[in-house]
Order: C-alpha cells, then structure tokens, then sequence
RNA sequence: UGACCCAUGGUGUAACGGUAGCACUACAGAUUUUGGUUCUGUCUGUUAAGGUUCGAAUCCUUAUGGGUCAACCA
C-alpha cells in the first residue's frame, strides 16, 4: 500500500478527531454516541447522515450508541413514526445498545425541575405567550424581567406541583430557568423548561399534562444515559451554553455537544414539516412515495443500504454550509447495483422485427446474470423469429456515428444473433410498423464464425413470449436545485415529469419470477426493482435510476 | 446593525507552519456482445488585503460573503 493511500485513510474528521484526543487522554474509556430523532415524520437522508455519524463512530471506536426519541411534545408524535424510524435505521444496517425514549425520564426530569426551583434557579411564570415575547427583547436589546421572576421558593414549588396536578389550563403558567434577561444569547433570557399541555401522549397516555421543552430534556437524557459525544446540527450550537448550564447547575453527568453541518441535497427537500406537506396534500404517494428522499422512499425505489451508507462516507462530516450533488447519491447506487443486479431484457416502445430467414420454430439462448460476477450463472431467453426491439434503436435516416439499425444496417441481438435490416413497413400515418431483417446464422452469440464485427448491440424480447410489465420511471421531485430559495411556495417547483407511467412494456419471460429482493438492470435502460404493489398478474417495476448515457449527451450537442 | 458559526476547483472533502491531495462531475482516448462497466489521461481551487515567519490554505488583524439566534417546536 502507498504511504498515499494509508494517509487518506487515516485522515480524520473534526469529530474523530475530538474523541482520538478524548481517549488517549483517557477522559473516557469508551464512547457513547446516541441518534435521538423526535418521532413526529419518517427518517430522511438528512437523518441518513446522522446515523451513520453515530453508529459510525462506535464501530470505529470503542463504545455503543443509543436509540433515543425525543418525544417530549406529545401533540406532534406517534407510534406509527417510532415503528418506521427503528425499521428504517435496522434497514441501514445498525444495531442500537439501548431503546429509549426522553418520556422514560419524564419522573427523573420533573425531580430535576424541582431542584433547580430550590436551588432558586427556576421560576413559574403567569405571563402569556405575547407578554413573554414582549419582554424578551431582541438579538440587539435585552429583555426584561417577568413580574413573576421573584416569586418565593415555596410559591414557585406549590404552582408548579399544581402545574402536574392539572390545575391549570393550557399555556397558564410555565416553568422557567432563572438566569439572565440581558443575556447576549436569546436562549439564556429565562428559557421555558416546563408547559402545560393536556395532551395525550404516545407512551405516557394521559399521566403527565406538564412536559418538558427541548432544551430541559435533550440534553438531561444525555447525561441520564452517560452520552459522552451528543452530536448534532449547526443550529443547536447557541444551545449548547444553555445546555452546559442546566448540566453544571443540576450536577449531572457531564455529558458534551459538538455540532455538525446537517448535509444538504440538492433537486429535493430534507425537511421533516415540507415533506409532511407533501404527504398529506397528496402530491406523493406517502412517505415511502419513490421520489420522496425519506429512507422508506429511497428503499421502495430499489436503493441499497450499502449505497447511503456509502454516499455517507464520501460526503463526510464538517461545519461548512453546502450542498451536495445528488449526483454523488445515484453514483453510489450505480456503483453498487452495477455489481449485484441480474441483467435482463425490457423492451419499453416497442417497434417489431421480423426476421425473414429464421425458418426454426424458435430457440432458447443462454445469457449471463451479470458479466461483473463471474459466478453470477446464466439464464435462458426465448428466441423466435418474431421480435421486439425499442422504438428508438432505429432510424430511417440516421445520422452519423449511430451504431444501432438503420435501412441496410446490422447490429447485433444481445447474446443472439447479427441481424440486418432489409425492408422498412409503415402504417398509413408513415410510422414505421415493422422492420424485415435477416439474420447471419453463424453469428449465434458464443458461437460467432461470420467475423462480422458490429458496433451496436441491442436488446429485445421475442414477440409471442413477451411477458407485460408496468414499469414506472422516476426522476428528481424538484426541477430546481434548492426549491427553498425560490420566490413563492416550494411546492411551485415540483418537476411534472418526476414520476412517469408506462402501462405495458415487454420483458423477458424470466422477469415472471422477479423477487422484491432482488435488483434487476434492465440492459441499457437502468436498474429496476420490483415494486411493492406488484403481484403476479401484474408487474410493476420502479426505475432506481437510469444507466449513464454517452450517446443521449451525444445527442443533445448536436 | 449585537452575538455566535463558517469560508479550499462546478460539488463534497483532505492537507494540523514545509510539494494543495482524493472522490464525484465535465472533457478526451482505449477496451467492450449494454453508447453500461473497466482502464488511461486532461481541465478547474486556497474570498480579499495586510501582518507574523526562512516558509502560511493553516497563526494574527481587518474587510467581504454565507449561515444561525427573538416557537409554551425539536
């Protein structure tokens, strides 16, 4: 190995780095790093990142990660969300140490409320919503002080037992953390810690009406569970001095934040409220919609865990804004189905070929699985003298350096035989109806003794055992790359052509035994997996995404 | 007009005071029974100006640009 290649792979990110220094200074033996996603949408490739940053750092280093939810608002979460998250994140490929959920520690946060009210650290406010905005101040003024800030130990410990008693309405009364109302940091005026909300909750029922924000139960769930390195994005880093404060004041484990640039990706939306909106006004199927860059999504489109997981790695971690290629993502993915899918043949428009000296009745002719696995095996494909080639591998009028079937041009049949084309058919509207050809019978693909050499290959599907397939291709949801920086709604910039149906296209008759575990290239059209709602009598293949394309670049300079 | 975070090719990410590298993209060529794959090559970069230093992408200063912060959301 050259000493190149050993310092790409030893090169760390600002994270690794962290913890390298923080084991061998011995501040800890192991790590614990959690993934704690509120349970209010399903996980996303914004998610994606996250996790493999989590997981990712305890497979490296010694420690485990935690599965947390961070299910502290009751209105917005569900277990329909938890269910999909865990199956997501096992789909991936990790494994969690400890399932937990921030409402297991809903006793031990409101015991830890309690001593910050005697230790003459929080307070119950009367104030309202508004009147709070009101004495916030802004970025540039400070705030100032509630009316109720001074309340005596005693009162703030009764109103606040009242508060989990029930006696209160909604948005009555809060608790708050006494610290600073000229604070240079908005989130030191007198954060809430506490709010009433009669709600019922996804795992604690109807038992607590008080609940914990963010900020007074993230970072405690943390330290119950002993997280060394909590990471998480950009926008929390003006709460980390909130949450080293309620840390210190409570004397709780030390847990630590660091915080990283949450990956952006362009030509679509990682946003857990913009997708929601998609889902529910119906502009998607749901979430697990093909085009919706959810991990549910991205699965039914026939990506790989091995290909996010990748795309992961290579897009890396850092603190800069950016916006990542989604190019890199279907890279990925090529990469990885281009070694693991069975090949076979799909003719989507289909144009005939009749071939005028194949007197046999038909034949069947061996074709490899996939000529990237040499122990990928073959399959037999029905030949016949009745074919189906695509629509667009020929012209009458070709221009130059087309390789595929023109009037008096021959290309080759995959795996079969050299053929070529004779005599152009039409119909009345001069569409070109069918196209005679002839073969070379010594050109039988294993077998070639014509020394004919070809420049374009094509593949097709014998007429009479052609089976039918629905066959749905996907492209980006967005027709611009951040549809957030737009003028208007986001929901403007939608691409019409992101999902396109074709009804009934002609597939070899293999494809009748199509697995939904199984990845498919359909030759030169792109790699396909069965879709979910296939059955039988009914194929339904989605496209993951399209092969590369020289000549259509070929093509479009003209 | 406050505080904080950030700034390396088109994109993402390395270089930890000592040769600006890797990947994707793009382009060119070779190979190919997929215009796929594979292989080879090419183009493109340290936001700016000062300073420290034998030496600065790296340290300092200022400027510029981008982002975040005023939810009883997370």
């Amino acid at each position: 190995m050259s000493d190149e290649i050993k310092k790409e792979e030893e090169s760390l990110n600002f994270l690794e780095e962290i913890i390298e220094q923080d084991l061998s200074a011995g501040k800890y033996p192991s790590i614990v790093t959690r993934f704690p996603p509120e349970p209010n949408g399903y996980l996303h490739l914004g998610h994606a990142s996250s996790i493999c940053l989590n997981f990712g750092l305890t497979r490296k280093y010694p420690g485990y990660t935690n599965l947390r939810f961070d299910d502290t608002n009751p209105v917005t979460e569900e277990t329909e969300y938890v269910d999909s998250i865990k199956e997501d994140v096992k789909w991936l490929g990790f494994e969690w140490k400890h399932e937990r959920y921030a409402s297991d520690y809903f006793d031990t946060l409101y015991e830890y409320a309690v001593k910050l009210i005697e230790k003459g650290l929080a307070y119950v406010d009367d104030s309202t919503s508004e009147q709070m905005a009101a004495m916030k101040g802004t970025p540039t003024e400070p705030g100032v002080n509630s009316p109720y800030r001074d309340r005596t130990i005693e009162e703030n410990l009764d109103l606040f037992t009242r508060m989990k008693a029930g006696e209160f309405p909604d948005g009555s009364h809060t608790l708050r953390a006494k610290i600073e109302m000229a604070h240079i940091n908005m989130l030191m005026r007198d954060p809430i810690l506490y709010r009433i909300k009669h709600a019922h909750h996804h795992r604690t029922g109807d038992k607590w009406c008080i609940y914990p924000m963010y900020d007074f139960a993230h970072g405690q769930s943390d330290s119950i569970e002993e997280v060394t390195h909590s990471i998480c994005t950009l926008e929390f880093v003006p709460h980390r001095e909130l949450y080293d404060w309620l840390i210190e004041k409570l004397d709780i484990y030390p847990s630590h934040q660091y915080e990283f640039a949450r990956r952006n990706i362009n030509y679509t939306v990682t946003s857990k409220r913009k997708l929601l909106q998609l889902v529910n006004e119906q502009y998607v199927e749901g979430w697990d919609d093909p085009r919706m860059p959810t991990i549910s999504g991205l699965r039914r489109r026939g990506y790989t865990p091995e290909s996010i997981r990748d795309f992961c790695d290579r897009i890396g971690v850092a603190k800069r804004e950016n916006m990542v290629d989604v190019g890199l993502l279907e890279f990925c993915v090529r990469e990885h189905l281009n070694k693991i899918a069975l090949r076979r043949m799909v003719v989507f428009d289909p144009v005939k070929v009749v071939i005028t000296n194949y007197t046999g009745e038909g034949e069947m002719l061996s074709s490899e699985n996939n000529p990237e696995d040499e122990n990928g095996g073959t399959r037999q494909i029905p030949f016949s003298g009745e074919l189906y080639i695509e629509r667009e591998d020929f012209m009458e009028n070709p221009p130059k350096k087309y390789f595929r079937l023109a009037p008096g041009q021959m290309v080759r049949l995959k795996s079969a035989y050299i053929i070529k084309c004779e005599q152009v058919i039409k119909d009345e509207e001069g569409q070109v109806k069918e196209l005679q050809c002839t073969y070379i019978p010594e050109s039988k693909s294993g077998a070639d003794t014509s020394g004919i050499h070809v420049k374009g290959t094509l593949h097709w599907v014998s007429v009479k055992h052609a089976v039918r397939a629905e066959v749905r291709l996907y492209d980006r949801l967005f027709k611009v790359e951040d549809p957030t920086d737009e003028e208007g709604d986001f929901k403007e910039y939608l691409n019409p052509l992101s999902l396109q149906v074709l009804p009934a296209v002609y597939a070899e008759p293999d494809l009748l035994h199509a697995s939904l575990q199984e990845r498919y290239q359909f030759i030169r059209k792109g790699y396909f997996v069965l879709d979910k709602s296939s059955n039988p009598d009914q194929l339904i293949f989605n496209r993951t995404v399209g092969l590369k394309d020289a000549w259509a670049k070929e093509v479009k300079k003209g």
